[in-house]
DNA sequence: TAATAATGTGTACCTTTTACATAGTAGGAT
DNA sequence: ATCCTACTATGTAAAAGGTACACATTATTA
């Protein structure tokens, strides 16, 4: 049989044991690091903790985490987020992998960043871990890893995701005002809106229940409370087509 | 000294050996694949390549590779283009990480997912490797690993994108006409657009550089040819507020 | 009871989107 | 040459949505 190059006939050599190749693929060390956002005293807040590491010592980081044999990417993150919250019903996004070489003084770990946000009342932390506590996102500063690009990215992420997903009903109480709801967003994208506008945009979404109660012990006239409602919502996702930039 | 519970000291044993920590950590093997899109022949199309494995035999697969040890994912991810089109003035963004443990058959393989536009007439294929070529998109299937996943969520990813970035013209000759311009969106979005609207709403952006020259070898009224004003763009990049969804 | 600090609604204006109409021009068929 | 075809190119009116305002109302508290 006569000789045929490799670029004639590529095929020849197909791969027959998967397992023995990826045997012989370099490996990594991988992590999840979690940036759950939650909202206080109208600040956007970050849950943060201080790190294990004495080359860190003193400086705040991420919840993260190992990534286990065979966990996928997202349990890990969940797991993560388990441990330390208690919460297993929240949701969470990736946002990206962060790689560089000498991110993590001990050697190569790439890590996978996850984005969350809850309602701060609505968990108890498990304070006696080192120092875990939510910390205001516009005063980070000084994190240990390339904690503190993870977070603003994921900040970024936040911002962009928030304005075209009902994703900061997540950081308030089931029933809110929309004062509260205003104070959220204007926290989150740090603009002022017009309060007329902001009202009338949500009222004009139709997918704020009036539940007729109204706020209690506020130093004013207090608001009409009203929840979020989630069901119409998920049945009239709508598909977006809008050219701009 | 009093002994101390660790829920109240919890900073007592910081870790000293960050190094040795790492050494600690499972590891996985770690990939990149890209999801290459191009556009002709009013089709969008994605660059595949059939597979190694005897186990995914005739299948096709995006094109991917291992991470080297200490290299970047981004710079991974670019040198498989590099490698395979030559290219390397090419944009190129991380989708996400996909990490099911049964995603390769020889073992777990978690990949990074990127993505990137190019034009399919700039660049020569090595074709000569494993039947590289452009695939329609709109009828890729079975494709090997979970790479047909991969596709579909870069395929959404770049729905997104290509409404809120200049992302198209990385498709279409240096000089285009608004057909097809068009053309590239509805074909990338899946839907008709009123031709007349479109053109207002790419006259309003004021982006596109009217070069004086006309289409020519159309069977038909030749229209007119335009840049796209990426200087301008890069000077005018709006910061988007306005919540809906 | 008056000042304060909010809530709750309305309106006029402007910009953008949408739907649709008409005129013009190159190529090809006859 | 003339007409048909398949486009380009531009315009316009109505609807929808966004912006910038003003004013009356209602709890609280000093």
């Amino acid at each position: 049989m006569k000789r045929k190059t490799a670029a004639e006939k590529p095929h020849e050599h197909l791969i027959k044991d998967a397992k023995k190749l990826v045997l012989e693929y370099p490996k990594v060390p991988l992590t999840v690091d979690c940036a759950i956002f939650g909202f206080e005293e109208n600040k956007l807040k970050v849950l943060v903790i201080k790190s294990d590491l004495e080359y860190y010592k003193g400086h705040y980081s991420l919840l993260g985490d190992i990534v286990k044999d065979n966990e996928e990417l997202d349990d890990a993150a969940y797991r993560v987020l388990k441990e330390r919250t208690g919460m297993n019903d929240v949701f969470l996004d990736q946002v990206r992998a962060f790689s560089h070489p000498d991110r993590h003084p001990g050697g190569r770990v790439i890590t996978v960043a996850y984005c969350s946000l809850l309602n701060i009342n609505h968990h108890q932390l498990k304070i006696h871990d080192n120092d875990l506590n939510w910390h205001s996102v516009s005063t980070l500063k000084d994190m240990a890893f390339d904690h503190k690009e993870i977070v603003d990215e994921c900040y970024s992420w936040l911002q962009k995701r928030i304005q075209e997903h009902p994703l900061g009903f997540n950081l308030l109480p089931e029933k809110f005002s929309l004062r509260e709801l205003q104070n959220l967003y204007e926290a989150i994208l740090a603009v002022s809106l017009d309060r007329r506008n902001f009202r009338k945009k949500f009222a004009s979404m139709d997918l704020l229940i009036d539940i007729n109660e109204m706020e209690q012990d506020v130093p004013h006239r207090p608001g009409k409370l009203y929840k979020f409602n989630f069901e119409k919502y998920e049945k009239s996702k709508r598909k977006w087509i809008g050219i701009d930039f």
